[in-house]
This record gives structure tokens, sequence and C-alpha cells, in this order.
DNA sequence: GAGTTTGAAACT
DNA sequence: CAGTTTCAAACTC
């Protein structure tokens, strides 16, 4: 391996020389430049993400090759971002960073005044080509911005300077005539000064959203106000800088003041870049106004995640600036949804929930459970340490972290609550943990390096000072909870580094040599990612589609819902019994499924056979009934009890959530006990139908997802489906302990949501992968077409979805397709039914009237399926497998 | 801390 | 696709 690697490097350096033209092209260069104008205000909000932002995230995952364009477009906005953050960060945390930090804002600034008021003298030509946005719609945004400023503050002129941004790209400089004066006009009132000049315009918005917003930002941080204040000096000034420069416009005024700020804000936005390894390469093009959309989306997400949502929507649709004040929680949902998988990059259009992070996250997830117990047992404030982490260090990519973040900085708690049950504690905390979380260090420092090479180091080392003394402390896995590798001989540049499994890069806690994990080989990370993904195109895909570690950790340290996790590709393990950390199932903190070649499995969380049985459990509890309802019912009806104090749950969702989770046991108690049994039914033979299939675990991931965004009684539903090991007995007492602490699974509920979120994002490219049609959707669909009932809701869903996949895989299975058509696919349930046979009592009967009326009704769903990479559980490992063969 | 065991990843 | 080798983590002492 290591003989590649080196050329690897060779050509990570060529490579970096090409990526580096990208971002250099002056498309790149303008929208860069554009996206920081807007980022000012963003930068206010974004503050908190600073930590977000910070890990050293390198490549979330975006696993699928459709999305890279778009992880381009968004990079580049990305690193944007954390750069500001970076910079942020260290002046906060060091001021021995902050010399340097400092000293830039500070030029930046000083900068930032001589544009505004030199330029209004001075050639207003030459931000007519760098803030060209001016066309007709930057106009109009730019009167939205006001209008938002007024009454939103900052956020609303981030926005349109995003625009502007993109703008800018496309449109002339004749364009850029007319628009400025448009934009005189519009500013006239306030900006006479600045008539002259384009970028004028944008830069008075930029410090009145930082007037307004630090009036705003007083009330919440004032550390924060004095960073994002420095931060919009900074990040508009260096695009600004960095703008000219490229477009070889009068550096004179500013250049020499500037041309410091300039490159280092060029750098900055390098670094940036790197850490968004995780979308891949940068994107190649620009052109498209969607792509700009898109970058500046990224962009918002990444680098300022918080305020960015607001702004986020802003970019999407003009109109929601001037709606600003509504914002915060619609942004933060919209957020979430769209912003999420956009930025991640995989496939902004097509997959409503970005793979990203979570993907990789796996063995940092798995390690976070197990090593910290899992974040749900976490306290707030705790969560977003958690959170924090891993959205740093692996996840950053995953929205769902920094939506949280967002949701704080934001503006308010109002976003908080909206994004998930974690967010709203965080806000304020988020910041201040982030800091303190290594992983932000890890970002931070990595980017930094470039620029501030001794800066940064020493910053980076001080803190990780011993790496090794991190490094094996008791366990991989840092405080923060990601995980740390000791490679020898791979360079951090295959699977077997988890860092770079997990699509992060390798931080100092790392005790890795001759690391190439690393942003400065930025470049080589992403050529031999890109090799190991055409290989197997789910190699970064998260391995465990659902990770409930939090539920085991919490309950018992031990199982806690083989259920809910699964791991995608299943264990192979000869010796370990699954009871080691060398079987990652067991590893993952979740059971063995269908899908392992274990030997002897013993695996806590739920044993290979146990799974496959309940499996055939449920098919047969379709078919037959009785005995396994009784035992549920008593949890079960605690559970139902629970969600249905929590109405917010969508009922639609719960199902949809019951069928993704592939633990079909779980949900069959709980709605076997609670409700009608139609649509449990329906979710029965979904899951059942999941288990097999790595399908489930996308749509698994899909729903949880869909739970945070919609509540943390989201999560407490899913939980409740998860945790359920019906066929263990230990999984049962798990169950009935698990209603006793209904209480504690809420709160695990909520405080999975950020984990929860990044496994979705990490998922996301399978997901969307697999089914893009999130169950949500074609619940919506069905809906409306069968009405009220939620468990219409699931059959549709499943009708939709299984038609192919049912009829492909349920004609084998007929016998158990009377229970379930869904089961078609699955194979292990030939063994299960042996099984089945025996624990046929244990069988929950409800099903069965629901799925027959859902089976004649519906064609069997096949889970997942969607189509593509969705197919079975078999498909999805046979495909990693041989598509990475 | 060194050495062994283990299973995934990579290779053939 | 199966078998082998390599690798790093997990584990033991």
């Amino acid at each position: 391996m290591g003989s590649p690697e080196p050329p690897n490097i060779s050509t990570a350096t060529s490579t970096s020389s090409e990526s580096s033209p990208v971002q250099d092209s002056p498309l790149t260069s303008y929208i860069n430049n554009l996206s920081p104008i807007k980022l000012v205000k963003g930068a206010h909000v974004a503050q908190g993400f600073s930590g977000l932002n910070s890990p050293p995230l390198v490549f979330t995952s975006p696993r699928i090759s459709s999305h890279h364009e778009t992880s381009f477009l968004k990079r580049p906005q990305y690193p944007q971002l954390s750069s500001a953050e970076l910079s942020h960060n260290d002046g906060r945390d060091k001021k021995s960073a902050d010399g340097p930090c400092e000293s830039e804002k500070q030029v930046t600034q000083s900068c930032r005044q001589l544009i505004t008021y030199a330029h209004k003298d001075c050639d207003i030509n030459k931000y007519a080509p760098a803030q060209p946005c001016s066309s007709s719609v930057c106009v109009t945004e730019y009167l939205a911005d006001h209008v938002a400023v007024d009454s939103v503050s900052s956020g609303d002129s981030a926005n349109p300077s995003h625009k502007q941004s993109i703008d800018v790209a496309e449109s002339s400089l004749s364009d850029l005539t007319d628009s400025k004066k448009t934009i005189k006009f519009d500013h006239e009132n306030d900006m006479e000064k600045y008539e002259g000049t384009e970028v004028e315009p944008p830069l008075v918005m930029s410090e009145k959203a930082a007037e307004d917003l630090q009036g705003k930002l007083i009330d919440y941080v004032k550390p924060a106000k004095n960073e994002e204040e420095q931060r919009k000096g900074q990040q508009p000034m260096n695009e600004l800088l960095t703008m000219e420069s490229d477009m070889s416009v009068d550096h004179n005024f500013k250049g020499q003041r500037c041309e410091d700020s300039c490159t280092q804000a060029s750098e900055n936005q390098r670094v940036i870049r790197r850490r968004c390894l995780q979308f891949e390469e940068a994107p190649p093009n620009f052109v498209g106004n969607s792509a700009s959309s898109l970058d500046i989306t990224d962009k918002v997400t990444n680098s300022r995640p918080p305020a960015t949502t607001v702004e986020l929507e802003g970019l999407e649709s003009l109109d929601i600036n001037a709606a600003s004040s509504r914002g915060e929680t619609f942004t933060l949902s919209q957020s979430r949804t769209i912003l999420l998988p956009q930025y991640r990059g995989n496939s902004p259009l097509t997959a409503p929930k970005p793979s990203g992070i979570g993907l990789h996250l796996n063995s940092i997830v798995s390690a976070v459970p197990l090593g910290h117990g899992a974040i749900a047992d976490l306290k707030p404030a705790e969560r977003h340490m958690s959170s924090a982490v891993i959205s740093c260090h692996s996840l950053e990519n995953t929205r769902s972290c920094p939506i949280s973040f967002v949701a704080e900085d934001g503006k308010d708690n109002s976003m908080s609550s909206v994004a998930a049950s974690s967010a709203p504690s965080e806000s304020p905390n988020s910041k201040e943990p982030l800091n303190l979380l290594p992983v932000e260090f890890h970002a931070t420092p990595h980017d930094k390096r470039k620029f501030y090479s001794e800066y940064v180091e020493s910053y980076e080392y001080c803190q990780l000072s011993s790496k090794k003394k991190r490094k094996k402390t008791s366990s991989p896995i840092d405080n923060d909870g990601c995980k740390r590798c000791n490679c020898k001989k791979t360079k951090c540049l295959k699977l077997y580094c988890d860092c770079f499994a997990a699509g992060i890069y390798c931080a100092e806690p790392c005790a890795c040599q001759e690391c190439y994990n690393r942003p400065e080989y930025e470049d080589t990370v992403l050529e031999i990612r890109q090799q190991i993904e055409s290989r197997n195109p789910l190699a970064f895909a998260p391995k465990i589609v659902r990770p409930v570690p939090e539920f085991n950790n919490r309950e018992d340290g031990n199982r806690a819902t083989p259920s809910s996790g699964r791991h995608k590709r299943g264990c192979n393990c000869k010796k370990s019994m699954c009871l080691k950390k060398y079987c990652e199932c067991y590893q993952a903190n979740v059971g063995c499924s269908s899908g392992c070649r274990c030997d002897g499995c013993k695996n806590v969380y739920g044993r290979k056979e146990e799974y496959v049985a309940t499996e055939h459990v449920v098919n047969k509890e379709m078919i037959s009934d009785r005995a396994g309802e009784r035992r549920f019912e008593g949890t079960l009806d605690e559970r139902l009890e629970m969600v249905a104090t929590k109405k917010d749950f969508l009922r639609p969702e719960l199902y949809d959530l019951h069928s993704l989770t592939p633990q079909t046991p779980t949900f069959m108690c709980s709605e076997k006990s609670s409700r009608t049994l139609g649509s449990s039914d329906m979710l029965l033979q979904a899951n059942n139908e999941l288990p097999n299939v790595g399908c489930f675990d996308w749509q698994v991931d899909y729903n949880m997802e869909m739970m945070d965004q919609l509540s943390p009684s989201n999560n407490v539903v899913a939980n409740m489906c998860h945790q359920t090991p019906v066929s263990d007995p230990p999984l049962m007492t798990m169950s009935s302990s698990s209603s006793s602490k209904t209480t504690d699974w809420t709160n695990i509920s909520q405080v999975q949501p950020p984990p929860g979120t990044c496994y979705l994002s990490s998922s996301g490219p399978l997901r969307w992968r697999s089914s893009p049609i999130t169950p949500m959707a074609r619940l919506d669909g069905m809906k409306s077409v069968q009405g009220l009932d939620p468990d219409g809701g699931l059959c549709d869903i499943l009708e939709d979805e299984t038609p192919e996949i049912l009829k492909d895989s349920a004609t084998p299975i007929k016998s158990v397709k009377v229970s379930s058509p869904n089961q078609k696919r699955v194979s292990p349930p030939k063994s299960h039914l042996h099984e089945l046979g025996s624990n046929s009592s244990g069988g929950l009967r409800s099903g069965r009237k629901f799925i027959l009326k859902a089976v004649p009704s519906f064609p069997p769903l096949t889970p997942c399926i969607d189509s593509k990479g969705g197919t079975n559980s078999k498909a999805n490992n046979i495909q990693d497998d041989s598509s990475s063969k």
C-alpha cells in the first residue's frame, strides 16, 4: 500500500494544483469572495459553529458520486466559513493564535474600511467585477435584505451577499453597471455615500447588519459578537480582496495593506476546503446558478451553520430573507432537511438527507458510545460536546450537529427548539464547549496550518502536545468521542485507518506515522478516497445503519437494542463470538443481523440468530399472532402513551420509522399494544423486509432525521421502535426496564438527535442513493391518498416502494408474504422460519389483519429499495464487496 | 509497554 | 468469488 501512497501523494500534490485551479478559478474566487460578504452576517450567527466547522473533517462522505458536483460547490463555501470560524476560534481560544488571526482581522477590517470608503472614491469598476452580483436579482435581494436587515438584522444581509456572489459569477459587467444603479437607489437612503460602488452597498450592509447583529448578539453572547464582527470584517474583506486580486483590479488602494490579508484569505479558503475534503473534490464548475446557490448554502451551513440556516433559506428563496422574522423554526427545519443534503454534496437535489459524516462516523460513532457512553446519556451541555465533537471531527459534514449549533448561534432559542432537542440548551453552551473540544482544535489547527503553520502547529500540537499520550490512552477514543488512529504503515490512507474511514483528518490525538490523512494532503486523501470509493462506493458509507449505541449504553451498557442498529455489511467473527470489539457489530453496539457471517454469535446486542428469528417471528406474527403482544403490551403501552403524549410526533413518521427500522420486533410490540395494528402491521412488514436489506438502514437513518426534525418526541418513538430486541430474553428485560424508563428514553431520544443526525448524515449517501425517496415523501403522498390513518400512510409507503422490489423479492417467499409481502427479499427468513416456528409464540398477532389489508391493497413494499442501492441487504453487502472489487 | 489475537481491508 | 496477506485495533500479560 505504501507504494501507491507516495505516488498518490505526488499525485495529490499535482491534484492539489489542479484543485487549486478550481478553487482559484475566477468563478470560484468570485463565489468565495462573494459569499464572504454575505457571510458577514452569517458570521455573526455562525459563531457557534466555529467549533463545528473547526473539526478537521476531511470528507464527509458524500458518498455518492452523483453528489460530488454539489459537494464541490459546497466546499468552497464551506472552507470560507470554516476559515472564518477558525479565525474566531483562534482568537477566542488562544491569544497566541489570535496574534495572527487578529492581525488578519485587523488588516481585513482596515481593508474593509478602505474598501468601503476608498472604493467610493476610487474604483467602482473594481468591484463591478468583483461584486458583479449586482444583477437585477441582486438588487432585489438587497432591497429585501435591507428590509430583512432592519427587521432581522444581520442574517439577511448575508443572504444577499451570497446571491450576489452567485450573480456575480453569472452576471456580466454590463449588468453590473445597471445593477449598481439599482442598488444605489435602494440604499440611497442610508447608503448615499456608497452609491458609486457596488461593493460598498454590501459592505455597508454588512456593517449595518453587523451593528444590528451586535445589538442582538450582545444579548446572546458578547464574545461571540466580537468574533463575529471580526469575522465580518475579515471575511468580507478577505473575499473582496481576493476578488480584486483575482480580478486584477486595482489593488493599489487596498493592495499593499490588504495583500497580506488577501493572501491569507485565499489561504484560509484553501484550508477550509481541505476540511471539506469530505465532499471530495472541489467542484470543477460553478457555472449554474443552482450550483452557486448550492455553494452558498454550503458555505452558509458550513462556515456559519448557525445563522446560516436563515440565510440558507434566503439563498434558496429570496423571499425568505424578507421573512427573516419567521424564521428560525422554519428555517431550521428546512435547513436541516434541505441544506444538509445539499451541502453534503452528495446530491443536493436527490438526497433528502446528506450522507456525510455520519457514515464515516461509523468507527467514531461506535467508539463514542462505548468509550464515552452513549451520547444519549449526556446531558444537554454534554450533548453538545459530544455532538460537537462528532460534527467537528468527523461529522462536521453532518448537518445535524451544525444545525443545532446554528440554532444556538443563530438567533434564538427558537432555533434550538426547532433544530433538535439538543440544540436548545446548547446554543449558549455550544460555542464554549466546542472551543473546549479538542475537535475544534483539530480542525482549526489543520486549516491554519497552511497559513499559519507556525501558529497552527504550535497550537495544534500544543493542545495535543503529546499525540502519543492521548493516542493510546485507554482507548482510541478521544475525550471528544473522536477516534484516534495509530496507523503505521497505511499512512492513514486506507480504510484500516479509522480516521480515514470516518472521513476525517487525523488529529493530534492520533499516533499515526507518516500520516497523509491531513489537510496538507487533502488532494491525496481525496484521490485515495475516490479510488476506494470507485472500488466500493459504500466504502465510506456508515457501516452501521442506525447507530443506537446510546440506547445500549444507556440502559445497561449492554445491549439495548440490537434491532435499532445494524451493521451494513455484517461481521465475520469466528472466534470472538461477537462479544468483543473485534466484532464490528458489537463495537457499534448493534446486534448482529442476517447479514453477518459470524460463527457462534453471542452478540449481547442481539444475536444474528435472534435477529433472523425476529424477522421470521414478525412474519409469523403477521400470520398468527398473540403471544408476543402481551409481553410487550405493558412496555408498549407505556411507550405508546409516551408517544401519544407527544402528539407532535407525526404518525406517518412513526410509521416510517417503523418501516424503516429493521428491528421489526420493537415495532410490533409497541404498535400492537397501542393501536390498531394496521399500521403497525404494515410497519412490521416493512421491518421484516428491511432487515435483510441494507436499504432499511438508510430508511432508518432517514427516519431518524425525520424524527429529529420533527421533535424530540419523534425520537422517543423511534427509540421505542428500536429498543425492543424482541427475540432475546435480555432484550425483553430491556424493554420492560425501558418502559419504566420512559422518561429516560425521552431524554435519550433528545440526546440522540445529534448523534442520530450524524448518523443520518453519514448514512445519507447511501440513503439517497438507495432511496432518495424518503418515506416521508411517500407518506405524504400516501396520506393524501389514503387519508388520515398513518397506517394507511405506511401502507402507501410500502406500496410505493415495494412494487418493484416486492415483486422481485416477494415472489419467492410467498408463504411468508401472506404475513408480509416485504419479506420477499429476505432470504434469511428461511432459516428464521424454522426458528420462528419455535418462537412463533412470541409472534405478534396484530400484524395480520393489517397485513392482509395492506397486502391486498398494496403490493408489498420492499423496504428501501428504492431503486438502486436499496435493493436488498444482500445486495448492499454484495454491492459493497463487488463494487469494491 | 510488548506481544498476541482478531477480524476487516486489501490483495492475488 | 475464494483464499491469502496485510493491517491496525483489541486484547492479554
